[in-house]
DNA sequence: CGACGTCATGGTAGCGCTACCAATTGCCCA
DNA sequence: TGGGCAATTGGTAGCGCTACCATGACGTCG
């Protein structure tokens, strides 16, 4: 009556455990727990019974070692403060809690280098799908991706040449249609102004400049950027530079809410006069945009909804029917408020 | 030269290929991995040599299954938006960045049960250590954490009869001063105004309670809650709330600053002086509170370095040196600003 | 100088599970 | 009535790694 088994594992019960219980074998345990209906409905019971009975959890290690593919989304954001990415992983999580699949979350700090490095660290547990933020991966990255040997889902963008699927919206459009809203409104002299200016901003930037250019009112000395990671007080001085450079600034188009917000503060706090006196347009859309006074103009994104898409879409491809549209574009909504409404 | 392998592996280099060409037994180039100071400088050379030629990367599956021990760490947080809990994970994943171990992350959605589901998930992976949010768990998942086998810490919060180690400070206290400061600045008709009652939040309204009656001053119609998740609007509308319950309220503690901030541009949209009608009190102070203006007086608490510790004690009872103290408590501040100078 | 550690290395036997290939049964159709 | 086929179940052989024990080759010390 030596127990062998005692040896190593923390004498959980085993998938043998369960069968000598029930009476079967141990394969018809596993296909009871994977594929029921392969199973006869009384062996079905007689297994959950025993499996209730000792309290029996699958280990997933042996599970993936055995079968070369764990059941882990492997998802990658560059931060995980930003409310934007927050949103998305929020997403995933939700599409995700009813299934048997794992998160596997990676915080890739905005650095290319890091992301590599995560990606070889996902890549050798054999995720059973990948889900990446952005489009511009360096090239040892797209490799890795490429090689993953599973779904690909790159979010939050969309742009040619996807590695696999992707989900997500025109940054250059949202900035131009942003900068047309305040052009149309009346704005002249309007300012870009932007923190961490990732690939992202890069093109609600160029979208800013495409717009301005358009209309003639293209000025460099209107453009006020930084690597800086974004935040509300960045915002509040940034304005301030930016009225420095451009005394006759009547408008700004802010790279997110977070500056949006901290340009309003300022504007307060100096008693400029909003949107009379400068107009505001911020992106994303957070909810305190339209409670903020005056409540101020954004561009609304679909984040939660990104992130569900995405996993729709890898989940499709992991039972066999890849959806036939690779890339989805979500688009996005301009949210006219009071702070351009002049 | 058939590869038997060839069957189900996607054709990785494994262990005993590294060995092969390195020309030692597959146990060497395991230890020369895990342990290097026990293997003599040439072989592990050569060892060195061959993983990279090959481009070996270990596969975690297989050796939690034959270690009994997985490189995860399980990190439990009822929220992923929420910017205070963003802030821990944060803390968390910078400090395990430069370890071996990966993180699960779950997302409990403020609920016992899932986080019981979720509890067990993360059990039988046989994470290295498990990080949980609260300290108000169900008897089951106590019980689950208690039988982990691994060092369980709990954050946010502190309190007697840990599971294991705890990192936080106490919400009481935190309510109790934020009030404290309001009747000090001569504010009477204090109310209190929380969404999402989680039990930190019920904490800070017994705070909140035990500050008021003590001036005299408590009054049950001054406390407005509600179950709804926490936002920005809804401080708007509580505050609104509030003020047709209780007329002459003349200051408000907020549950956290999203509803501070919500309740200072009601203030603004109803042309309440802030601080001079109405003083506002806020809790965590998130980066946007000294900018606002008025900028709010609000507590604040050191998110991120609760998720540094928690890894930090983690880790050295990993290490077999526990930490003596296995309370500990990093306190809060109140900052004093604008919205409370009268 | 022989018994006894210590160090470096390797072999063996699993960890708990599933892929792959039988084996058995019952049923249908030619 | 026999062959074929689907449905159900089980055995065997790993998946890639590490715990445990064994083996030599050296010193070291009484």
């Amino acid at each position: 009556m030596i127990k062998p088994r005692s040896r190593r594992g923390g004498g959980r019960p085993t998938i043998a455990d369960v069968a000598r219980k029930a009476g079967v074998g141990a394969i018809t345990v596993s296909r009871a727990l994977r594929e029921p209906e392969r199973v006869s409905e009384e062996l079905r019971r007689q297994i959950q019974a025993a499996v209730d009975e000792l309290g029996y959890v699958p280990d997933p290690n042996a599970r993936a070692l055995a079968s070369a593919r764990a059941e882990v989304f492997g998802v990658l954001v560059p931060s995980l403060t930003n409310n934007v990415f927050a949103e998305v992983v929020r997403g995933i999580y939700d599409s995700l809690s009813a299934s048997p699949f794992r998160i596997q979350l990676g915080n890739t700090h905005y650095s290319g280098l890091e992301e590599e490095r995560l990606l070889q660290v996902f890549g050798s547990q054999r995720p059973a799908a990948l889900i990446v933020a952005g489009i511009d991966q360096t090239p040892a990255s797209r490799k890795l991706l490429e090689s993953a040997g599973c779904p690909v889902v790159q979010v939050m963008e969309t742009g040619p040449d996807p590695v696999d699927m992707m989900v997500g919206f025109s940054h250059f459009d949202g900035g131009r249609t942003a900068t047309e809203h305040l052009i149309e409104a009346g704005y002249r002299r309007i300012g870009f102004i932007g923190a961490r200016m990732d690939p992202r901003s890069q093109r609600r930037l160029a979208g800013y400049r495409a717009a301005m250019e358009a209309a003639g009112l293209f000025d460099p000395r209107l453009v006020t950027t930084t690597p800086v990671p974004s935040s509300v007080s960045l915002g509040r001085e940034m304005l301030r530079d930016a009225l420095a450079k451009v005394p006759t600034l009547d408008g700004v188009f802010c790279n997110n809410d977070d500056i949006a917000l901290g340009v309003l503060f300022e504007c307060h706090r100096a008693s400029i006069a909003v949107p009379k006196t400068i107009g505001i347009v911020g992106f994303n859309d957070l909810d305190m945009m339209q409670v903020a006074f005056p409540s101020i103009t954004s561009i609304r994104t679909h984040r939660y909804e990104i992130g569900r898409r995405a996993v729709a879409m890898a989940l499709a491809a992991i039972a066999g029917n890849r959806p036939e549209q690779r890339i989805v574009d979500l688009g996005f909504e301009l949210k006219r408020r009071e702070s351009t409404a002049r």
